[in-house]
Parts: C-alpha cells; sequence; structure tokens
DNA sequence: ACTACTCTTTACCAACCAGTCAAAGAAATA
DNA sequence: TATTTCTTTGACTGGTTGGTAAAGAGTAGT
C-alpha cells in the first residue's frame, strides 16, 4: 500500500477516487430530480449500479453525500460574481456576468435544480453558506456597482436587485428547464434566445 | 341530512367544508416546504391537528391532497396574464402585469413554491396542464406583445423571453424568499425594492 | 326513545426507509 | 505463495410510510 499522503488525509485509490465520483454523480441527479428528503439510497444505488451497502462503504449516510455534492458545488457558484472585475468596463463587466451564469445554467442545470431545491425547502444545510460567503461577496459586488451608478458610468439602479435579477432569469432556464421547454416553440434553443434577450435588457437598463 | 345538490354531487356540509378547507391549508404548507415526495400524511395530520384516518376520510390519499391543491393554484396561475389587455397601452399593461405576478409572489408564496417544486421535479402533474392551457393562453400574449413590437409601440423583444423574465423575477421573491432576505440589508423590503426595480427595468427595455 | 347517517379514533398492516454487520471476495503487498 | 488490506454483498434491524378495518362517538330526523 502507498504512504502517500496529501496534508493530513490519506491518498484515494483509483478505486475509490472512481467509487466516489460515480455515487456523486449518480446522487446529483437523484437529488436534483427528488430533493433530499424525496430521495433514496437505494435510488443513487441503483443509479450507480451498486448496491446500498456498498455506497455506505464511501459515504457514513445519505446526509454525507448531500453535503459532499454541495460542499463542491458552493465553490463553484461564488466563481462567476466573484470574476466581476470592479476596474473592468461596467457594462461589459455585468454583461459578463450573466453569460457566465447563463452558460453555467446551460452546463450544469442539475447543479442548479439541487441549488433550488435547497434553497426552496429553507435553505437548512446551507443557511451559514447564504449568510455569510454568498452576502459578503454580494456586498462587496454590489459595492462596486453602486460605485458605478455613482461615477455616472451605469444608469442608476439598486445593485442587490439587480443581482437578485441576474440569478432569477438566468437559473430561471435550468430550474424551470421543462416548462421553457414546453412553451417555447418547437426546435428553439432556449439559451440561444435568452442570451440575445437578456443582452437587450441589460444594455437598456444599465446605459446611462 | 339535507338533501341539497349542486349538478350531480352533494352538497358539503359544514364540517367537511371547514375540515376539508383545514387539511388544504395545511397541506399547502408540508407540501411547499418539503415537497411532494419529501412530505408525509402524519405532517400533514399534524399540522390540522387531525389524525391520519380521519384526513384520509376527506381525500383518498396523499397524491388527491395535492391534485385539490395543485388544480386550485392552477385556475389563479393564469388569471394575472388572461388580464393583460390587447387593446390597452402597451407598456402600462406589461408593468400591470409585472405588478400583479409580484402581489402574487407576495401575497401566496407557499404557492408559489409548491408550483416550483412542481416543476423543478419535472411537473409530473401538471405537463397537460403546461403543454395545453399555459401554452395556449402564452402563445396567445405573445402574439399580442409581438403585434405591439410590429406597430413600434415598444420596442423589438422576443416576447416568450420577455414573458419568462417576467416569471422569473418575481417568482423569484417568493420561492427564493429565504435567501433574498438573508442578502438585503436588514430591515430592507425585498417587494418594495423590487416593484421600483421591475419598473425601471421593463421601462428602459420597452420604451421604444 | 329509535334509527340512520356522519364523523372520529384505535389498532393494525405490508412496503419501504436508512443504516448495520459479519463474512465472503479481490487486490495489493510481502 | 501467504498475508494483509481493501472492496463487495446478503441478510437483517428498528423505525417510518401510506393506507385500511372496524368500532365508537356525535348528530339529526322521526
Amino acid at each position: 500500500m502507498c504512504a502517500n499522503r496529501v496534508g493530513e488525509h490519506k491518498q484515494e485509490t483509483r478505486i475509490q477516487a472512481k467509487n466516489r465520483a460515480a455515487i456523486k454523480r449518480a446522487a446529483l441527479k437523484v437529488f436534483s430530480e427528488n430533493g433530499f428528503l424525496g430521495s433514496t439510497l437505494d435510488q443513487i444505488a441503483a443509479a450507480c449500479s451498486m448496491s446500498k451497502p456498498n455506497v455506505l462503504y464511501y459515504f457514513s449516510g445519505k446526509e454525507a453525500i448531500h453535503r459532499a455534492l454541495l460542499e463542491e458545488l458552493l465553490d463553484n457558484w461564488l466563481a462567476p460574481l466573484r470574476h466581476m472585475d470592479p476596474d473592468g468596463e461596467p457594462i461589459s463587466e455585468i454583461l459578463a456576468y450573466v453569460d457566465r451564469k447563463l452558460q453555467m445554467a446551460q452546463e450544469f442545470p442539475m447543479e442548479s435544480r439541487l441549488f433550488a431545491n435547497e434553497i426552496l425547502q429553507g435553505a437548512p444545510r446551507i443557511e451559514d453558506f447564504i449568510r455569510h460567503d454568498l452576502k459578503d461577496l454580494v456586498d462587496e459586488k454590489a459595492a462596486v456597482i453602486s460605485g458605478w451608478v455613482e461615477a455616472g458610468k451605469i444608469a442608476q439602479v439598486d445593485p442587490y436587485h439587480l443581482i437578485f435579477s441576474i440569478w432569477a432569469m438566468t437559473q430561471h432556464y435550468a430550474d424551470f428547464e421543462i416548462q421553457v421547454r414546453l412553451i417555447l416553440p418547437d426546435g428553439t434553443d432556449p439559451y440561444e434566445g435568452a442570451s440575445t434577450y437578456l443582452h437587450t435588457l441589460f444594455v437598456s437598463l444599465l446605459t446611462p
């Protein structure tokens, strides 16, 4: 057995890495479709073709799988907003943020739905994250946007509601994907139309 | 026993009306917080201070309670959009629609979350409603909006994405209420700020 | 009072739930 | 090869789930 260490933790074996990843992939699908309470270990085990005790060999319980999933997600969740550059050109910085969020909704709709499920059910497991990590970041970027407003670089808008509206509209295409697809005329790509629409929307809102 | 009839159905007694309403009130709370799969009959029974078999005396099962709730909701769900008047002044008609949707989010957040839960989980019980009732109405109103665009009364926008964006932003304040309240500075009323912001947003988007 | 009906509860069931455990089966190491 | 460690599983448990059966309690008409 190799004695590799990373910090305090033993290195994962190839099998462990592969199986843990397979379980998380399956669990993401199950949790994002049914929510935490509505999902069962049997569903997750079936989705990754493992026996239930084997799943529990890699994670200490249902809660632990869910926690691992959320922890990975929350890191990536902040990235698009964090990348908004205070020194960049205001309108293109905001449009770039919209694009990144929309791209995340398109590429990771299950992650978006996992998050939505969690918030919808009162955010029991991520209240601290929202209260501290997310709030601090939003406060910081809201101050940046307020600076842009005061400098006359963009029109007068409430920075918090601006951010909320970006979240709402981009995540809507992932979270309500079924509805969007059922209502949009057949063959229409939701994300293509959304991108064009959102650019028009925010340019007309923000141009002073 | 009174022999009143309404159509083919016997009239509900006062007790029946009262208890059915109490069960639905309790079930709305439970379902909107936990989703259909995550909710239990025991929770619903406890929330209306009845025994579980007594709840099942009034509804044939968990599914039936949920169905009754959705049916009532879906009627009201279409109303705000249906009231958009093709002959009215375009921008104020759209702003009035935004206001009605925002007011619904504020007054009936649990209903909004019940709907969100349902869509998020793939709309298994309301696919027909979305595919026919909702889609027909949206198609009709999208045509109206397209007419306004062609008449030069409002700026050029995709009517479907316009409607999606109104849904997304108004429902966001109900569905993600916890997040909104945790991030907004203390003492700020989400809906007051949202109303102002959304007016600015859509006026600047739609003014030709 | 009696009767007929509505409403409510206690006790219960089969299916399913998260999680355990001992032991068998594979891999890696020596 | 023998041995140790890692991986997998079948059988099980105690608790919860949606739902039922049947009997009791309440109510109104006669």
